[in-house]
DNA sequence: AGGAGTTTGTGAACGTACGAACAAACTGAG
DNA sequence: CTCAGTTTGTTCGTACGTTCACAAACTCCT
């Protein structure tokens, strides 16, 4: 809305917009502050400052990812995570022989050189893209060199100290529910027969 | 545990293991039946199987990928979907310029082949890698030719009909969310002082 | 056989998220 | 100014997910 130049929206629109009722939405933007005028609706880039403000768009976080496999490339080359804030300073791969290879104009490094990175500059957020059985170890010397969140995209529950935010991804989790709910589609099949 | 052979295990270690409070572990064991013995636990074969048949591991899913830019690439080499019995049947890409190019043994074919790809393989669930912009579209054609299951990584809310399936997976709302409670614990900073 | 020790399955209490609905507050026309 | 129309902010009832806590059911030892 503020790249199309409209000035002003309802809750109903972007309630529509996110996909989520609008009194949900009416809600939990009170949490933010009172930034709707009533018979009128929300301006559209005040509201979108206090939103960057609070989930903390004004501000660039710096990343690290470990683990430069298929996964860990694509990762370093999403563009949804630059034009977000985020700036990668580091990919860190285990294996010897990725050493040096060139990802989008950066070089893999070492993983233990993790400490020297997170002196060099400051890391906010690590992100795991190695496979399961290195997750664990990964994740500790992580939390060693002071690193307090972390994103992992690899198929385990990770054991973190209190202070320690995970957030999980797994790719085949996500497939599975589809699957789950796809045969429920399947196995009953009473009477559901519309639109083919 | 069914690799270790493992005979039988408690609701406790399941729970330490998923990361969730055993009570709730059970409660949610009990909706697929009473699959325990009191005074024993679960017998790992046999809930293993189980689950699987809930869940639908039994059988194989046949899954088509739609954008083979980095994520897509990632997606289609993970190897954590074949384990779990997923298939990918088919990867498919708009750009004329990626025609024909192999990735793992699979050539990249035509968008528009998708309903020929449907029509070859049944088609269980639809990956959306694409742009965000060619999200909707690509969605809309995965409906019309009778998919109902979509996972969908481009950063947009997409609109289905009623019976279809998506799942969300955007990579840079975990970030930010992650972001988010970073600037949390560094903001207020009133007296937390432990544990260096 | 009986009792001590385990562990499941579930009923009940708790907290929280969600949505409906409405008063308060604004705009604009007459 | 007043009134009709619009939209926010919030209250309230409901539903649901989570946890506690305990009876029922099992094993093993004596």
């Amino acid at each position: 809305m503020l790249d199309e130049g409209i000035a002003t929206c309802s809750s109903l629109e972007l309630a529509a917009a996110a996909g989520v009722n609008s009194a949900k939405l009416r809600k939990d933007l009170s949490y933010l502050g009172s930034y709707g005028t009533r018979g009128v609706g929300y301006e559209v880039e005040y509201l979108s400052y206090q939103i960057a403000r609070e989930i903390g768009l004004t501000q660039d976080w710096h990343i690290v990812i470990v683990g430069i496999g298929n996964l860990g490339h694509a990762l370093a080359n999403y563009s949804g995570f630059s034009s977000r804030g985020f700036r990668t300073v580091a990919l860190l791969d285990a294996d010897e022989s990725r050493q040096g290879e060139d990802v989008t104009g950066m070089s893999i490094r070492r993983f233990d050189e993790l400490e020297a990175v997170v002196a060099e500059y400051r890391v906010d957020i690590g992100v795991i893209a190695t496979p399961a059985i290195s997750a664990q170890g990964v994740c500790d010397r992580m939390v060693e060199v002071g690193i307090r969140s972390i994103l992992n995209f690899a198929p385990t529950i990770l054991n973190v100290p209190q202070g320690v935010d995970v957030r999980r991804v797994d790719l085949a989790s996500e497939l599975q529910i589809l699957a789950f709910h796809e045969q429920r589609k399947a196995a009953p099949g009473p009477d559901i027969e519309e639109s083919a």
